[in-house]
DNA sequence: CCAGAAATTCTACACGGTGTCAATTTTCAC
DNA sequence: GTGAAAATTGACACCGTGTAGAATTTCTGG
């Protein structure tokens, strides 16, 4: 299963297969993006990368496992973003900076993120990534509520439910949202924003 | 495509066939409990429900039209529950009613619910019936809230845009917590509660 | 530059699930 | 009972998947 790229990744000069790899991702995003995953065929990556069939599977193992590589690519991209942004202490700073900051995640990779959430049930890695992912806004949302005065704690209602419960209604919310427009998209972002900030008590 | 179920809606006596038509909706729903929509295959129902492939293929037209028609009757179930349910007018009373309705309602048929969202993107029949169904919650709540004192309209911190960011916190966090257990879904429904609650302004 | 090895690509094949069809059997109304 | 409508069947064609072995290209050290 795992017999696919041995140890071709530490290298000095970039093979033709790297190109290659980056090739079927790109062509996997942009047909997800107008014929949706299950429309979207092995044969369709193949020929939009280029190559054949036969060639894909050289690459990756299925086409369920090019999807994941994709999403892996994007979230990790998340990660990246989420780490380098600086942390501020003032809760309403804090609120209205991790708002835009999402709103420009979503914007950039709306279409990547809504078919994660979308395979999260079916395709066991990607639930995994997702979840993961999932977990780090939740931690920084308890964070930002604990500093706001909210009682530390995993009852209903202390901060980290509560916390759970807003990454949800930001990620749904953001799923609709972006396949809209992007005015769309800042509007519910305003919302949730809205309801994070009461919801922490900081409604002076 | 619609040369199935000519006019057998309307008849006196009960038809062979629409004893079939329940065991094949009662057979995709055993099923999906414990294959999942992908590995279920139409053998597997047809099987289930007693006949065979071809059989299956005189009621329904695809897989996925049995999946329509189940996920149509579960929620005109949910329609059904949610008309002949006493409206209250004091608010927090309408919430907490709201709330524990909810609850049942996926103890009941969680399964299907979280079967319809997975499938509302890539099935539009089902995407039109639940986002319907959503449509009939985020009134509901836009009443509760406008009834509480927020001003009412569409901008995003009014009645309308926090109804719906309130039922999408609501769909996605009960939509986890019921894969769980009894008891996550009524700790996350508490915490549901109490932000909508707050955002509604009345924490006392 | 060249030979062998590794990387890459191709074609052909077997398998499984889908949806269709014509033929057949069962059920129903008169 | 009989004829029409309802219900069921098995066989078939199609399409997408994943595999295998052979062929080709690219790299590497001498």
């Amino acid at each position: 299963m795992s017999s696919h790229h041995p140890a071709r990744s530490r290298r000095s000069t970039e093979r033709k297969g790297d190109l290659r790899e980056r090739a079927i991702l790109d062509t996997c995003e942009a047909l997800l993006a107008h014929k949706g995953y299950n429309a979207m065929t092995v044969g369709d990556i193949a020929q939009g990368a280029g190559i054949t069939r036969g060639a894909l599977y050289f690459y990756f193992g299925s086409k369920q496992e090019v999807v994941v590589a994709l999403v892996a690519r994007t979230v990790e991209h998340l990660w990246e973003r989420s780490r380098t942004t600086a942390q501020t202490d003032e809760p309403r700073q804090a609120i209205a900076e991790a708002m835009q900051r999402t709103v420009e995640l979503w914007n950039e990779h709306g279409l990547v993120m809504r078919t994660a959430i979308d395979l999260s049930l079916t395709v066991p890695e990607i639930g995994e990534l997702w979840s993961h992912t999932a977990d780090l806004f939740i931690t920084a949302i308890t964070a930002v509520l604990e500093r706001a005065g909210i009682q530390d704690g995993t009852e209903p209602e202390q901060a980290s439910a509560m916390a759970r419960a807003l990454c949800w209604m930001i990620e749904r919310t953001f799923y609709h949202a972006s396949q809209e427009s992007r005015e769309t998209l800042q509007g519910a972002s305003a919302t949730c924003e809205h309801i994070w900030l009461t919801s922490a008590g900081l409604t002076t």
